[in-house]
DNA sequence: GATGAATGAGGCTTCATTCAT
DNA sequence: CATGAATGAAGCCTCATTCAT
């Protein structure tokens, strides 16, 4: 991190590039992939959009494939804060963001993206795991533990399991072609709580 | 005459058509859409392919998209039997199934194109909803009834949403990078069952 | 003639050709050809149009440029009547003729198939100049020829340049893109009729 | 700051177009236009012709029709000097250039597409009119009223039907299948001009 | 003889990528 | 460094023509 910053003060020969650029193309990219997908995404389309030329995007990325796995790569599972809450409750905020994340428009799409390229473009996958899907488990199963913790569920409870039924069950939902109500984030928790 | 209009099998003229072409072609699309997508897919690769010419291929199918959604349209839900299973154990069954036709070399590809499509040609979607989520659902959901009816879950299981929390669960398993092995099966329906 | 009355009589053996197909086809594909031209024509649309399979075409032709040939071959200049009518007043008459012709829609379309076609299809042209300019440059001149025995026009006429500049005014006149009105008859014969 | 707007020459950025490409291509698109029609001559052979690329044609027009229209639209009349000549012999002149320019190789082929062409694309046949048609009109309406000035002429003579039917009768005679010596002037004019 | 099916070749257009200022 | 221009390689689709009943 140091040697990083260090390197920034290196004055840089030449022309310098505008760093906002960088961000506009990425931003244009994603935008781009989730409404038409990885193939039909094109790099014009992205020039265009991003208000550049071509050849000012393949300075920076090396081809079609690298430009997306970039922009997958910049994702962060940008959560607003669950402050405030514990346990179930934290839990339910949590899927309550990943439900309105999900809605906005084409919030499945990259899910499609990174499934459909799977096997030609590996790195989009990997990145999306990293930076979305595993970020959410992992404060999902720890609202979860807290959730045990103050006896909420079950001392036995399979944590990783009830993370993954939860949040998969938004996929389920989506592919059966029903909507996903607010309501929908309750039935779920309920459904793995006992309330015997 | 009555009877010779009804039963006439109307002679067709000309030249029959090569009879296991069609299924050969569709075939073909289902793979190649499945591991290349929908866009990279080729009317040229799925001739090749299916060993016919391209004009065989549109003298059946207008198009691109009309060969993708007949392809689809095509595709029923192979079940294997769960004879003889009932209750939980059918719904097992029924799981393990379902994770065995996911783990098939591209098993969530389709999953990854009809989302990527959904917005170019909903037909896609539509049809894969109609085909093979909905007859799952349902085959899960009739078993979830028998469960309760024999008293394995609560009377008021809410039996749509523990539906879909269990095949969502492949869906976010997957997408988790963790393997599906068997015993997640056992793990999710578990998971819903009040072992108080 | 005789001896096709002869041929005639000779029982065919298989079955026959049925003879207003052949008609039908010629019809539909001059038309076409007028409509389309002779490249963008189809033997596909005329096969549609006609009614008939493609097959049942190519047994009595051997390709397109032979079918259109034969349609411009079967062409006959159907001239209505101009009985009655003598010297410059049967010029017009037939100039009338020639005018409603080309107001027909497509009238010109034929010239430009035969224009265009003239390197690839000469025969087209040929049959063209037989079919149709010949035997209306044949009228005109034999008309002008009555109209200079009666006088009304000059002894030296050079006949052969009148009709050209008569007939070929008609081209002239679409070609400026000016309409063709009945008058237009009027004043091309005046100009080449001295008043003096 | 307003003299720099004035007479800044807006540097162009980037790979400057290889100026002389685009003169090539439209050269060349009017000889294939003419030697194979509008339909048979293919984006390919005038990218191979003038050798460049099909994208480099596709920069600088939207499509077939596009570039064809381009092409008559480039068009302007030819005409060689006929400086010196008055009256008649200007007149006579001009047809001259007229019927140097019809006999060359495909001297009428133009007017078979433009023929053809009208229905789908008329743009050409109006371009065709204000580029060829009208300018030689002119001309020739021109120094037919000079000879009327003159005298060579009678006074009411009609102008309009004299240009058009010299003019015509090349395309009469054309059709007619005749050849077009140099005489064929001589014959036509005289026709006009009554020599009582 | 007539039909519907099949095909090889080719046409238009676009894309990812590279070049030349 | 940024740009507009150029390109080779496909992709979709259609046509003239032939095949197999």
């Amino acid at each position: 991190m140091q040697a990083a910053i260090q390197t920034a003060k290196i004055k840089p020969t030449g022309r310098p590039r505008k760093p906002e650029v960088e961000a506009r193309i990425l931003d244009v990219t994603m935008q781009l992939m989730c409404e038409e997908g990885f193939s039909r995404m094109s790099i014009d389309g992205i020039a265009v959009a991003a208000g550049v030329s071509k050849p000012t995007i393949y300075r920076r990325w090396s081809g079609k494939a690298d430009i997306a796995t970039a922009a997958l790569e910049r994702l962060r599972l940008a959560e607003p804060s669950v402050e405030g809450k514990h346990g179930l409750d934290k839990v339910r905020a949590l899927l309550f963001n990943f439900r309105k994340s999900l809605l906005r428009p084409n919030g499945m799409a990259l899910i499609g993206v990174v499934l459909t390229e799977e096997r030609h473009n590996p790195e989009l996958m990997k990145h999306f795991r990293e930076r979305i899907v595993k970020p959410r488990r992992e404060m999902v199963a720890t609202a979860l533990e807290e959730a045990r913790a103050m006896g909420e569920i079950q001392k036995h409870a399979d944590i990783d399991a009830m993370v993954t039924m939860l949040i998969g069950s938004f996929y389920g939902r989506y592919l059966s072609g029903a909507s996903i109500p607010p309501g929908w984030i309750i039935r779920i928790v309920d459904a793995l709580v006992c309330k015997g």
